[in-house]
This record gives structure tokens, C-alpha cells and sequence, in this order.
DNA sequence: TTACTTTGGTCATATTTATGTCATAAATAT
DNA sequence: ATATTTATGACATAAATATGACCAAAGTAA
């Protein structure tokens, strides 16, 4: 299970940015660019976080806020409102009325989901990290774990990383560079043909069961992780 | 390959914004706060594109494009400008100057894309990475793979570059030389006839089902690639 | 601490795959 | 018919990748 969350802006181009982010990250995301449309979001299903802009036509944000923490089903959702710029009064009373955090118009991409899963992490810690599952492999965020059809497999802090970001990142190749950039970190001095060594480090550990052919290399590019042979 | 954008823009939340979206679509990105880091980044290598804000310290972005066209090795550059909301006037002096395109900001991601990729289509067909199918004949320059309706076919590195080069300019002759310049690369000492060879390989590669029949002998003139037989 | 285990990176070597060139065959134009 | 151009198969060589072994570093348990 992933977050809902529920994105009421009417500006569309802000609106239309704060989704893509979202959404690239992995979120389930709801738009609202006015006060009744956004009241709509709000049942079934309720959403798990609202990203709020603070004027918007049809009510302000303060009153939709208040609207959402005097509902006995919606009081617990956390709440991240957009101000403008300077707007301090703004900030101050948003989070009297019960907003959990703010963000400054423009704002950068790092800092919006970084305080956004802040505050998920409070509310519901296990929605960060889901369960993926590629046809019997299952790689568990949360208890750092692999499976091969419900059987444990062991597996090395490498070799798990690299797993991860290729069940997450599926159907692309990436070069030596971008694996030692993507799981290794940047400016970290490794040879290139370190990750050789790591693929079949990590085709041995998932290996057995045919498994070992989503590891593709992509002769001349670098490797892949596919689903199709 | 992708395309490499310089992003010219000072303030760091909108920088970053851009940063990320052009990212999340596969480009390599150059990051540039004022005007001298900016020219810094005009040289080796040369970006593909320049997104560039037109109100910036350290010399507005007419200066900095102007700058650019004045010079050989950067005039073909083609220059988006991000312009602030009803700067008519912005816009009108930066087509003047030589900007292929504007962006207004507020910008939705989608126009901000959509945008860059009409320019790059004109300059650089190939650097998109967008999927390309002709009449069930797919390539993927994301996941590297040729398909030939839905099934994975293997290709050699040069095939897969030439039949993408090929994709990307169909409908048109190119000369040995040519190809060997725009698939080898320039200041490449091949032989002429050695295309001749990969031409018959790139046939093998995707023949059996009439495909082979897109890649065709233009008698005196070299070969081309087209649907219509 | 010490002894032991796991992990990570590098290397040398084996194996696989790709590349460019040639000789010759086939096709096409004059 | 002959000259010119392109297609093809073979092959040596080059290049890229896979693998096994090794050692150092980091972590663990006694």
C-alpha cells in the first residue's frame, strides 16, 4: 500500500508540477482545484495526506482545514499547506488551525517530498516502503529481505541494494556508471568492472528458479532488469 | 544517448524543479546559477539545449543568448527562455535574439516537455529515447531492446544504432559516409563497404516477417530507410 | 582483545560476442 | 556483353563480458 494524497491547488501548472513529483515518487494522487471538488476527495477513499493551497477560489484553505479536522473520519490526515512567498501570518495560522507543515511557493522538489514523507512517517511509516514483487521474487523494504516463491533467500548488502534499485527501475538499461552512481552513491571511487562482479553476485543469489535471467546484460549499454527474455 | 540541457536560472527551488523533471525523463542535466558558471558551461561538452531564465544576475539571459549564437561553436544551440507571467515584451526581444521557443512560469511539466521535445526533435531526433514503432517493428532506446510484434529480438550494438539512426531519418538516402558519420561517428577511419556488411547483418536482425524490406539499396546513392516498398 | 566470518573490490584469465576486411558471387546498368 | 555496384560468407582480430581466486577491510562472537 502506498499514500494517497489529495492535491488541492487551482493553479493548474503548480497543480499539474506537484502531481508529477508526486506520482514519480510513487504516490497515489488526487487533484482538487476548488472548494467543493475538494470536499468530494475527501470520502471514499480518504485520502492519507492533503497538500493544501492556502488561497484558493470558493474558501480559503484555512476554512477547508478547519472543515477537515472538525470531521471525525478526516481529523487525523495530516495536512502540508502551500503559501506564497513572505506570507508568515499565513504559516502561522495555518498551523494554528491544525496544518501539520508548510512549503513556500516555488518550492523545490527535495524539499516537498522530503517534508512530505516526514510527515508520513509519523502517520503511517509502513506506506514508504512497499512490498515488490516481480513474479515470485519478492524483495521486502521494510524487514530487508528477499524471497524466491515464499522461500528466504540470502542475500549481501550489495547484492540487495542492487536488487532494489533494479526492481524499482525495470525494463532500462543503465550503464556501469549510473549502477556505481545509483547504488553505490556519487563520487565514490570504484572500478567499473566492479559491477561485473556484482551481477553475478547477484544472479548466483537469485538464481535457481530461472530468476537469473531478469539480470540482462545489454552488450555495448550495461544491464537491465527484465521481465522479458 | 540523451540530450544534455543547460539550465540557466538563479533561483535554486525553481532550478531544482526543472532539474528534477528533466531528469525524470532520461536527459542529462548541467545546472548553471548566474552568468558566468553559465558560460563556464557552454564548453566541452557543449549542451544540446539551453533552458535559460531571462531575469537573472550577472547580466540578463538576452545577453547570455546573444552571447551564445555570436559564437561558432555554440550557435546551433537551440535556447527555450523561462519568461515571468505577461512579460510580452520578453518574449517578442527573445525570438528577436534568436530563442527557439519560451516557457512561461508558472510552467506545468507536461508543456515544459513537451516543448523541449519539439525543439530536440528538429536538432537531435535520436537523443529523445522516445519509443519508436513502424508497423510492429519497435525500438525502445530506453530499455535497449528491438521487438518485432511484441517478441524480443537480439541485435548487434552497431545494428541497433544504425536501425535507430535509421528510425529516426526515415524516408530519406544517406550515403556510406554519411552513415558512417552520423552511426560511427565522425573522425572514424572505416572502410566504406564496411556498411554494406552491417546493412546486410541489420537485415538478418529484423527480417523473417518482410521487415527487412524497410532497409533498402539506393543504387549509386547509398541506402535508406522507408516503409513503402 | 583475539579468532573467525562476512563482505567488497580488484585482478588475471576464460569465454563469448562483435567488428572490419576480404574474396567472390550476384545483381544491375550501360 | 561488359563494367559497375552491391550482397554474401568466411575469417582473423578486437572488444566486451563472465568467472574464479585472492586479499584487505569491516563486522561478530567468544
Amino acid at each position: 500500500m502506498s499514500a494517497r494524497i489529495l492535491v488541492v491547488e487551482d493553479e493548474s501548472a503548480i497543480r499539474e508540477m506537484l502531481c508529477f513529483v508526486l506520482e514519480q515518487q510513487g504516490f497515489e494522487v488526487v487533484e482538487a482545484y476548488d472548494y467543493p471538488s475538494a470536499v468530494d476527495c475527501l470520502v471514499e477513499p480518504i485520502p492519507d495526506l492533503i497538500l493544501l493551497d492556502w488561497m484558493f477560489p470558493g474558501g480559503n484553505g484555512i476554512s477547508l482545514a478547519k472543515e477537515v479536522k472538525r470531521n471525525d473520519l478526516t481529523k487525523e490526515v495530516p495536512i502540508i499547506m502551500l503559501t506564497a512567498r513572505g506570507e508568515e501570518e499565513d504559516k502561522i495560522r495555518g498551523l494554528e488551525v491544525g496544518a501539520d507543515d508548510y512549503i513556500t511557493k516555488p518550492f523545490s522538489p527535495k524539499e516537498l517530498i522530503a517534508r512530505i514523507k516526514a510527515v508520513l512517517r509519523r502517520a503511517m511509516p509502513t506506506a514508504l516502503e512497499e512490498l515488490i514483487d516481480v513474479q515470485g521474487l519478492v524483495l521486502d523494504p521494510v524487514s530487508h529481505r528477499v524471497s524466491l516463491n515464499d522461500r528466504p533467500m540470502p542475500i549481501g548488502p550489495t547484492e540487495f541494494k542492487l536488487l532494489h534499485f533494479f526492481m524499482t527501475h525495470a525494463e532500462r538499461v543503465y550503464s556501469r556508471e549510473q549502477l556505481l552512481d545509483h547504488v553505490w552513491g556519487t563520487n565514490v571511487y570504484v572500478e567499473d568492472r566492479t559491477v561485473d562482479v556484482h551481477i553475478r553476485r547477484l544472479r548466483k543469489a537469485i538464481g535457481g528458479h530461472g530468476h537469473e535471467n531478469f539480470v540482462q546484460t545489454v552488450r555495448g549499454a550495461g544491464y537491465r532488469f527484465s521481465t522479458k527474455i
